[in-house]
DNA sequence: ATGCTAAGTTATCAACTGATAAATAAGGAG
DNA sequence: CTCCTTATTTATCAGTTGATAACTTAGCAT
């Protein structure tokens, strides 16, 4: 048997409103975007029309699942804490990638990311470009201040510099892309996993970077 | 005006199959699973039907479009390499990425693993299982044997150790998902990219993994 | 209590979409 | 040249899907 076809209680606009979004985003993000408003609707327990009465368009929902997924769960505080230069950069790159993991690693939030990807969505280009700008160039920044090299007011940061920082990044976001995205069971916790990222980083990049620096000083020295 | 509705070309079973097929994995790159037959049968250049005369079902035809994705472009070779041991293990390695890379990053494929894998395709995790278990675990042994560790089988692979590998074969997969999936112009060419992430994991991950080593033979003699 | 505002539902449309059946035509075999 | 096999098309169905309009009802204000 069916459950009896309950009426459902009557919100307010704006609560009416946050609950159709959030359960729309979890519910895009299982189903990825060509899911269908009637399958929403019923999970969210009211009718499909209703949705319209909020949202003009199904497309003009979506967008409010991006903005509330990317915007909404970005922390300048990040950048403070890796510039705070009275931790040590080890300790703060574990804290700061401990936090940015906590933010971001949700099964909702790694699959609408990777559904705007594939969909070419403009916001996901964005955030990479956030990304860089507000995360990786800061930690390319201290790595250099950590190994003594020139300022990149001296220096400007090398394209290979920021690839290096992709690098570990890459590590520990696709850690998560292979946990909430394909759903595989990781055995290694988290923690080992940017620990171990970092260790990498600071080890081998950190010595990468100095050769690079070195090549890029005599290169200009050359000419 | 739109181009007169030409009658497409008559072709034997096996090449239109073929043609259907190879035209599939590029439209389902592209628009995902949820495109639909009547536009993959125009871009075709035949009528729509007649996808139904080669496959029973759009379900069975995307079947086949994840088995050649899949199956067709592994290299049994690629193991070969990785265990060579008349070549030094860095160019073996920045060797193998190489070939690897020039296999998988297609838009093409990027794009159908990461469709596949949301989908939650047994296929993609079986993909992977198999990337471990023929392309990480066998870096690990020779990355043992590189830095003089035990052979795993005195010392069995530790879950970190693979973690390791995982971390270098990501930095490179996810260079190939910003290009093809996200599309995003990245300036660094990937001959760069796989020489610093290869140079990285021997340098850092060769110090992570023997201290690695160490810890547990501690704690093995402490037993 | 009464009535008005706004939240929610019912009914329905028009376009889309996977799939099937019957008709057509290309081209090799004899 | 004719016939016959089969590749391809035309016509169409039934279920789906985003969206709209008209109707209903909850609950606060007076």
């Amino acid at each position: 048997m069916d459950a009896a076809p309950q009426r459902a209680g009557r919100l307010s606009r704006a609560e009416r409103e946050r609950h159709i979004l959030q359960e729309a985003i979890s519910f895009f993000a299982e189903r990825g975007f060509s899911g269908q408003t009637r399958e929403l609707a019923k999970r969210i327990g009211v009718t499909q029309p209703l949705l319209y009465r909020y949202f003009p368009t199904k497309a003009d929902l979506i967008e409010r699942v991006y903005e509330e997924v990317y915007l909404s769960r970005w922390d300048p505080g990040w950048r403070d804490l890796i510039t705070d230069r009275s931790i040590n950069l080890r300790d703060r790159l574990i804290r700061f990638y401990t936090l940015y993991t906590e933010a971001i690693f949700t099964r909702d939030w790694m699959r609408i990311y990777m559904f705007s990807g594939l969909h070419g969505q403009p916001i996901n280009e964005r955030y990479i470009a956030h990304v860089e700008e507000h995360l990786l160039a800061p930690i390319v920044a201290e790595m250099r201040a950590e190994k003594r090299l020139p300022d990149t007011d001296v220096l400007p940061m090398q394209p290979l510099e920021l690839e290096i920082a992709w690098n570990a990044q890459s590590g520990i976001f696709y850690y998560g892309i292979r946990r909430y995205v394909y759903g595989i069971d990781v055995k290694t916790p988290l923690a080992e996993i940017i620990e171990t990222n970092v260790a990498v980083m600071l080890e081998g990049a950190g010595a990468v970077a100095r050769r690079l620096i070195d090549e890029t000083v005599d290169e200009t020295a050359a000419d």
